[in-house]
DNA sequence: TGAACATCTGAACAACTGTTCATATATTAG
DNA sequence: CTAATATATGAACAGTTGTTCAGATGTTCA
């Protein structure tokens, strides 16, 4: 996203005249609630990184150390611990320390269950 | 993403010593195809700007015009139009022109399914 | 044809993103 | 305590993104 004037809220639709208005009635009630879709944007922004799904396939499969990750994704640790502090503040991932050693996990099957969705549909559309 | 040099492929890993071997090789065999999973990435990515989002939350209740949406999501025709010009490359929507209007729709029913496994998750996340 | 409208497109710009590097913190072993 | 290891963090940088603006297509109708 980018910049943010002072247009969004008034100028943009007053020289529009094609409007279907009982489409926009009709469709207006049922949008869902800014903010949630806010927060349901973010969620896929999270889930739309390479690096991130990556981390988040692996992380289906086992819980995993920092270190694991870094070695099977070809990514250095510290990549790995960026990035898996978005999934953290997304609260896409849980951790338990052990000792040295922090393990990563999905924090809930959503997170699969949209990863699925995800690689349903992409398999349906790229094959014959 | 950035950068992309010429360590990824070789060194990040080799002064990692904390490895589960054994983990590493059964998830390594586990792990979705490196193409499909920059494809569902893809997706995600696409479903992530809350601008995107907003259109096709409206396209799931009902076919719209450019304008239509415009008004409906306080933006300018423009920036729908492009917008639906990423959606449409993607194969998130659908469109067919009545004379000097184009009607966008969605594809198919994956992507209103994907929209609400999102939409679950935070629901789920972000209520008591 | 030419005016009017709906949509598209390209350039430009600020805001944002992911990686790298250097360094800091935390935990354990000796 | 110190050394070694695992992870986290902050700054910096290049690449990317979404919007705006101006203008180009394409379509209809008089």
């Amino acid at each position: 996203m980018a910049k943010k004037k002072v247009s969004a809220a008034d100028a943009p639709a007053c020289e529009i005249t094609c409007l279907h208005e009982d489409v926009l009635k009709r469709v207006g009630h049922g949008l869902t609630d800014p903010e949630v879709l806010r927060w349901v944007a973010a969620l896929f922004k999270v889930m739309g990184d390479p690096s991130r799904l990556k981390i988040v396939n692996a992380l289906i499969l086992s819980e995993m150390c920092v270190c694991d990750l870094a070695a099977l994704l070809k990514m250095t640790p510290s990549a790995v611990s960026h990035q898996l502090q978005i999934l953290r503040q997304s609260d896409l991932v849980k951790w338990r320390r052990d000792g040295k050693i922090i393990y990563y996990s999905l924090d809930d099957e959503h997170v699969s269950n949209i990863f699925y969705q995800g690689l349903v549909h992409v398999n349906e559309k790229h094959h014959p």
